[in-house]
DNA sequence: CAATAATCGTTCGGATCCGAACGAAACTTT
DNA sequence: AAAGTTTCGTTCGGATCCGAACGATTATTG
C-alpha cells in the first residue's frame, strides 16, 4: 500500500523509465481496479507512436525546410487535391477551420500557396499551391516517404497493412459514436 | 495530366471525401513516383487515429471536467508515479519541459497537484497530486478507460495486442535512429 | 577553494490549436 | 422580394507547444 507512493521505486538513478518499468508501475497503481488493459495499451501506444513519429519527422525532415507538421499536412492535402476549399482542407488535415486560417496565412506569406475567392460563391475560399509550393512538394515528398519507411522498418509489409487496417477500423468506430 | 488539377474531381456536391476517394486521389497524384505505399498508409493512419481518438476523448470525457488532453496526461503520469520530478513528467508525457511549466501551472492553480522543491537539490522540483487531484483521477480513470474500450470495440483482444506490439516496435525503431 | 562546466526549471517569442462569436454571403421561406 | 436561416472564413481569448536563452544551483576541475 505504501509502496504506491514510494519514490524509491524510481531507483535507477538517471530517472529514465524503461517500458517494462512503466508498465509495472501502471499495474501496481491499478491493482484492484477493473481495467481493460488491452484497450488501454492500444490507445496509449497509438498516441505514443503518433507523437514519436511526429517529433522525429519534424526534426529530421521538416525542420530543415522550416515547416511545421501541420504546415506539411496542409501542403500535402492541397498537393493531393489541387484546387480545394479551405473547409475541406481543414477536414482532411484534421484541424479546425479557425486553426487553418492561421496556418494558410503562414504558408501564403512564404509563397507556398495562394488563396482566391470561389467564382460561384463569395463566401468560400479556394486554395492552391504556387509553383514554388509544387516544387517544394516534389522535392520533399520522396524524402518524407523514405523517412516513413525508416520508422516502420521493423515491421513487415503484412504487419504494416494489418496495422493500417486496425487503425482504420478505430477511426470508423469513432466516427459512428 | 490536366485531371490532376480538375476541381470537378470533387464531384459529390457536399465535398466530403470517403476513404476510397482520398486513396484514389493520392494514387493519381503519386502515379509514376516511387512510393512506399504500405509505410505511408501505416504512418498516416497512426496519426489520423491518434488525432481522432484524442478529439473524441477530449469532447466526451475530458471537457466535462475542464481538462485538456495534455492536462489529463500529466495528471495520469503523476498519478501513476507518485512523487516525480518535473523533467521526468515531461519525458513520460511526451512534451517539452517548457510546455510542462505552463501545464503544471494551470493544474496547480486548479488545486489538482502541488510543486515542492527537491530536498536534496534546489534546482529540481517535485510534483505530486493533491487529495482533490487523486479524487478526480479515481473518478475519471474508469470513465476514460471505458471510453478507450468503446473506441477500440471493433477490434478483438488479439487485434489490440497485435496493434500495441506493432506500435511499440515503431517507437523502439525511432528511438534507435 | 575558486573558476569552470553541466543541469535544472522558468521565461520568452512565435506558431498552433480549439470553440465561440462575428460579419458577409447565399439559401429558404413566405 | 423582404425576412429569417444557414453556411462560409475570419477573428478572438485562452491554453498548448517548441526551441532557445536565461538565472540559479550543483558538480567538476585546476
Amino acid at each position: 500500500m505504501s509502496r504506491y507512493t514510494d519514490a524509491a521505486r524510481q531507483s535507477d538513478g538517471n530517472g529514465h523509465h524503461t517500458l517494462a518499468e512503466t508498465e509495472s508501475a501502471v499495474a501496481e497503481r491499478l491493482d484492484g481496479m477493473s481495467v481493460d488493459v488491452e484497450s488501454m495499451a492500444a490507445v496509449q501506444n497509438i498516441y505514443r507512436a503518433a507523437n514519436t513519429i511526429r517529433n522525429h519527422l519534424e526534426q529530421t525532415v521538416l525542420a530543415p525546410h522550416d515547416l511545421t507538421w501541420t504546415g506539411w499536412v496542409v501542403l500535402w492535402v492541397v498537393w493531393i487535391w489541387g484546387d480545394i476549399e479551405t473547409r475541406h482542407v481543414a477536414e482532411e488535415a484534421g484541424i479546425s477551420k479557425g486553426t487553418l486560417t492561421g496556418v494558410v496565412g503562414t504558408l501564403e506569406k512564404r509563397g507556398l500557396l495562394l488563396r482566391r475567392t470561389h467564382p460561384d460563391d463569395a463566401r468560400r475560399v479556394l486554395v492552391a499551391l504556387t509553383p514554388k509550393g509544387r516544387k517544394l512538394m516534389n522535392t520533399l515528398f520522396p524524402i518524407f516517404n523514405a523517412a516513413e519507411a525508416r520508422v516502420t522498418a521493423s515491421l513487415s509489409t503484412s504487419d504494416k497493412t494489418q496495422l493500417a487496417t486496425s487503425l482504420r477500423a478505430v477511426v470508423a468506430e469513432v466516427d459512428e459514436l
